[in-house]
RNA sequence: GGCCUCAUCGUCUAACGGUUAGGACGCCAGGUUUUCAUCCUGGUAACCGGGGUUCGACUCCCCGUGGGGUCACCA
């Protein structure tokens, strides 16, 4: 049987980075397995649904480049849906499940409940305060069947539970081995909401069995929910897929990553200067490790080294930090070009326009220093103005305003008698201006200092020959032209 | 609190009974350089505690401690 993994996010109009890596994980695995990656929409909670939500959604997986082979897709901005197993959203297959209720119902193995929502609040805080576990009581269990009739009849509100049986259950967990539960433990779960929709437990094991799921991949909290979905399985009569949870992504503080603690959007992320094919690397690597010592992987090398049972079982902290460092070696390893194409929106929300050549040179020489996208924002600032600075800075630390001055002034010279063809790379200029320093038997230091911050404005920036290249002939002249008149 | 679950440097992790406990981020120091960044070199820093099992435990078992998750007509 082929490997059938599917990403069930709700739509609520955010993907955070937890489900991104549990939707890699699933891409992963049928990536390698040849298998099938389906998206379906958990849509049953009317109240959290936002409109237009799973557009941004798949938007969103374009961008990290995580498209399903099965499931809802964006076809010129329309939600079409793909696969033999649809629909792929939940709230088109009330049908489904409204049938698949009535078996269970049939078969003794659910029960409809009259309670209202009051009760059932007051219920679980006597339970708290006797300390005991939180669970309904069963109050209806024990309906007579021209009772439950009548009250149907009469358009009372309602909603069908699970009536969990005696005993045991347990399951094999892909990254954790068996676990096992006691079935007093297991509450009498809703099953269909007196809306007439499904809750989750109900929605994802007949989803999951229609749409022929091999593998359930999701995050840890749901381990605790998992024996009711075992339940239900055994009671309709199908056998379970595996089950694999992963380990929760952390705050720094140990706690489930959350909101409150900083950005969990991957969107959040995107806007902060971060590379999708970063985040994407980062996160595969919160939780599994492919051994050996490399940190950067393309997608291909962790589609094929991506091993479930490797998968850690204890929680893994969202380290900011070295995201950075990750984000940033993918910076460098783009060309200047490819830069100029990312960067320019981040200058576009910033309001600064910026001449294309010169950003391409500024990439060039800059990216080395970047390490979010975001930073070309100020990064431009020097090259499109002249800052403002302390001449001070102009005098090397080895040298004085004098010495600082006749060099500079004796570069504009060399520079204003040599071929203009030099400007065309950094190396013909570096050449040319070190050729200068030799012939006159000057030193790097007091040449090249002042002329860098001559150029720069700053104690810390691009050395002289980059920036040259980068400001051209013209503006490189009146910039050292200006440091010299502050020198006199 | 009940239940479930987890436990190696600050963080992400390697080790699957025998290693000076390895790598990466961060941090620190040095080198290269006109400065910064990059790059290179080195350093700092960990097996939660206690019992077992074993010739030998980070590795296996038990207990404790600590953390986390979950206890909805939300997913």
């Amino acid at each position: 049987m082929s490997v059938r993994t599917r990403f069930a996010p709700s739509p609520t109009g955010f993907l955070h980075v937890g489900g991104l890596r549990t939707a890699l994980y699933n891409y992963l695995l049928a990536r390698q397995q040849s298998g099938t990656y389906i998206l379906r929409v958990e849509d049953t909670d009317r109240e959290r649904f936002v409109p237009g939500a799973v557009e941004s959604l798949l938007r969103m997986f374009e961008r990290v480049n995580l498209l399903p082979d099965e499931g809802p897709r964006l076809v010129d901005g329309i939600v079409e849906q793909f696969g033999d197993v649809g629909p792929y959203v939940q709230s088109e297959r009330l049908p489904i499940y409204a049938e698949h209720a009535r078996r269970l119902l049939d078969a003794g193995a659910a029960y409809v409940c009259f309670c209202s929502s009051e009760r059932l609040d007051g219920l679980r805080k006597q339970q708290e305060i006797a300390k005991l576990s939180t669970k309904y009581d069963r109050h209806c269990l024990g309906l007579s069947g021209e009772e439950v009739l009548r009250r149907l009849a009469g358009g009372e509100s309602h909603v069908l539970r699970l009536r969990v049986p005696e005993g045991k259950t347990s399951f094999d967990d892909v990254i954790r081995g068996n676990i096992t539960i006691d079935n007093s433990e297991v509450d009498d779960q809703v099953l269909i909401k007196s809306d007439g929709f499904p809750t989750y437990h109900m929605a994802v094991v007949v989803d999951d069995h229609l749409m022929k799921i091999t593998h359930v991949i999701r995050g840890e909290e749901w381990i605790s929910s998992t024996p009711k979905h075992v339940i239900l399985y055994r009671l309709f009569g199908w056998d379970a897929p595996l089950f694999a949870h992963l380990p929760l992504l952390l705050n720094a503080d140990k706690s489930k990553l959350s909101k409150r603690q900083g950005d969990v959007a991957v969107e959040d992320y995107l806007a902060k200067g971060y590379l999708p094919e970063a985040l994407v690397n980062f996160v595969a690597l919160l939780g599994f490790n492919p051994k050996g010592d490399q940190e950067i992987y393309t997608m291909e090398e962790l589609i094929s080294l991506f091993d479930l049972s490797k998968v850690n079982v204890s929680g893994a902290v969202f380290d900011q930090a070295k995201l950075n460092w990750m984000n940033g070696q993918y910076v460098m390893k783009k060309t200047a070009a490819e830069l100029v194409v990312l960067v320019r929106p981040f200058l576009d929300t910033a309001g600064k326009t910026v001449d294309a050549a010169l950003l391409q040179k500024i990439c060039a020489i800059e990216k080395t220093r970047m390490e979010r996208l975001t930073d070309i924002v100020e990064i431009v600032d020097a090259y499109v103005s002249m800052p403002a600075f302390d001449s001070a800075i102009l005098v090397w630390k080895k040298a004085d305003a004098a010495d600082s001055r006749a060099n500079l002034v004796g570069v504009r010279d060399h520079l204003s008698t040599v071929d203009e063809s030099i400007w065309n790379e950094i190396a013909m200029v570096e050449t040319s201006i070190k050729g200068y320093i030799e012939a006159k038997g000057l030193s790097n230091g007091n040449v090249l200092w002042p002329t860098r911050v001559a150029l720069s404005g700053r104690a810390a920036s691009p050395g002289p020959f980059e920036l040259a290249w980068a400001l051209g002939k013209d503006e490189t002249m009146r910039r050292l032209e200006s440091a010299i008149t502050r020198l006199a």
